[in-house]
DNA sequence: ATTACTACTAAACGAGTAC
DNA sequence: TGTACTCGTTTAGTAGTAA
């Protein structure tokens, strides 16, 4: 998470990679820098200080003005908030939604499915954890989480593909990489036919959510949902 | 020339718009805002509130946390950021440099050429202004400058057709939008077989610089070359 | 010239709290 | 719950000025 201090940094690190600081050189003076951000002279000059004990420009003073080149370390932060701008304005869909729902006990058929290896394989593959065995549900209830919990579906999934085994087939699941109460990593998961409908939530993670969470049934939980992968 | 106020909000409407709300309505409360940006809930509140008479964000407060969308406006901020940014990324050449040097006095060769009417109704037409009958000469000296101004000729200039009339033939022009001492609108103009070599300015503008300027030889002058037309 | 220090002022922040 | 008010504290910004 970029913190607000850095942000202000970055800010006067865009302005400079404007005025010619950006892959090259660029003679830049306080005063000037002042004027063109509407600051004085002096807190200029205190952001270039700033700047260069950050290691995100050099500098060397000379009469008639500093001389300014971004750093890598200055052009890795312009070009992570590039990208960060690039998937906001090219994709359709959010880079994380946030739902929220309360607890309720299923029947159970989570635990079932991922019992079942070939699952379980997948899943510490793509998701990069050893399932706990067995599923959180989580009822929405408002009109706001219910839609968005239907717009999910038209964004791109992790795709856990399905198998056959002796007794019976098991069908592709879609998963959504997700944080649990803003602690715990695991997923959403949904199967393509489920018979839970679209006011559901069935969450995968490394540990009894339940126990981790102390959650009971009835209890109100946010899950935040990724839909970069 | 974007005020430090805007950014902070641009920086909060950014994080908004990758909780979701940007093309679309997000539920965020003031305590998750806070959380994610660290900050107090009292200061994510204020923010929202700032942003909302801004008309950056239209908002509905509902039990449970408000439901955002970013509006028009505020969409338009980030596009902004964002066009600066890819402009900054994928060209090589920096947006404007600034170049300083000392006025002297030319041989009136300048004036000699503006005066010709092919090369006065392009100007107009491509730089959007009656040319001053007269040109500005500055001295560059440092070696910054010098070796700046070589830089430039690499970059994408406005050309300025050649012609020819019944006594001789006058070759094409390389002109570049620029402002003289943070002021007047003119344009760096660079004749391809020019007598002063790449350490002098020859600018035109629509009035006479030197005494708009109240310029003396020897006098020092920045001239901030744009390379976006 | 420019740069940057010190001392002061203005603005932003967050704790407590009411709704 | 979640939101936003007041008010004391902290931080950011500027003026004056020395180097």
């Amino acid at each position: 998470m970029t913190e607000k201090q850095d942000w202000q940094h970055l800010y006067i690190l865009l302005k400079l990679a404007e005025m010619g600081a950006y892959n090259r050189t660029a003679k830049i003076s306080t005063e000037y820098l002042a004027k063109k951000l509407r600051i004085s002279q002096q807190t200029a000059s205190r952001y270039l200080i700033e700047l260069e004990q950050k290691n995100f420009i050099h500098r060397k003073v000379t009469p008639g003005g500093g001389l300014i080149q971004i750093e890598e370390k200055g052009s890795k932060g312009l070009q992570k908030l590039y990208s960060n701008l690039k998937i906001l304005m090219e994709k359709t869909y959010p880079p994380s939604v946030t739902l929220e729902g309360t607890v309720f006990t299923g029947f159970g058929e989570g635990a079932y499915y991922i019992s079942k290896d070939p699952y379980r394989k997948q899943i510490r593959e793509k998701l990069g954890f050893e399932p706990y065995p067995g599923t959180l549900n989580i009822k929405l209830s408002s009109d706001y989480d219910i839609k968005t919990r239907k717009d999910l579906e038209a964004y791109p999934a992790l795709e856990i593909m399905g198998f056959q085994n002796e007794n019976r087939s098991f069908g592709l699941v879609k998963c959504y990489p997700a944080i649990i109460s803003g602690q715990i990593k695991g997923a959403l998961v949904t199967a393509l036919r489920s018979h839970y409908d679209a006011s559901v939530l069935e969450i995968v993670a490394p540990v009894c959510l339940r126990k981790r969470l102390s959650l009971k049934d009835g209890n109100k939980v946010k899950v935040e949902i990724s839909t970069q992968h």
